[in-house]
DNA sequence: CACCAGATCCTCT
DNA sequence: GAGGATCTGGTGG
């Protein structure tokens, strides 16, 4: 696969966050670790957004931990949670703090790769949740503030490899927070024939 | 300097 | 579905 003729560009993250998070639906992650590409299609995705979210890092201003979030749109902004990293990448224009946070992949290309890294002797939910997204692919917080918009970039986002349809997204309140829970920021993609 | 909350994960029931 | 493991930055004394 040539996926980095398929690189997604700024423009694409240079929008609302909104609509960054439900487009990214249907993309590839794809992180080149020593050569190899580890890749996973993105199911599960969630807004933070720039004014009025309580609960989105931006929220109560600048600091060295959130300081990515505020650069360019299409930079990963990598923080972590206890002992894991997570995920973001930052949309919008410079210094305004909003983001996508990836929640879920579906692992499609090494596979075995990610295994190892998960360090988890089932095989089952290898990605399916931030922390476990970035063990998966080898994403560490030395990777904050990366540019994933640049074809040399060692991680980026590639185009759906087929059209998502409006009825296949489902949308619900964001996950493990506990302040602007009403937010119904959090969009899932299910395949086509288990539409809800 | 101490405390504590936090965008989590894993192992049980 | 609940509880413990475990780490770091932000805040206040």
């Amino acid at each position: 696969m040539l996926w980095k003729s398929k690189i997604i560009p700024r423009t694409f993250y240079d929008r609302s966050p909104v609509e960054v998070t439900k487009e990214l639906l249907g993309t590839f992650l794809v992180r080149k670790l020593n050569g190899q590409y580890l890749v996973g299609k993105i199911i599960e995705t969630e807004a933070y957004l720039s004014e009025g979210d309580a609960a989105a890092h931006g929220f109560k201003g600048k600091s060295s931990r959130n300081k990515s979030l505020y650069g360019e749109p299409g930079h990963a902004y990598v923080h972590t949670l206890r002992q894991y990293s997570l995920l973001d990448i930052v949309t919008e224009k410079s210094s305004i703090p909003s983001s996508v946070l990836i929640r879920t992949i579906e692992p499609t290309e090494s596979i075995e790769k990610m295994k190892q890294l998960r360090n988890y002797p089932k095989g089952k939910h290898l990605a399916d949740g931030p922390g476990k997204v970035c063990m998966a692919l080898g994403i560490t917080k030395t990777m904050d503030g990366i540019d994933m918009a640049d074809k040399d970039s060692i991680l980026f986002v590639c185009r759906k490899q087929e059209k998502v349809l409006p009825n296949q997204i489902i949308t619900s309140g964001r996950i493990g927070i506990s302040k602007a829970k009403e937010l119904e920021l959090r969009f899932r993609l299910v395949s086509k024939n288990k539409q809800k």
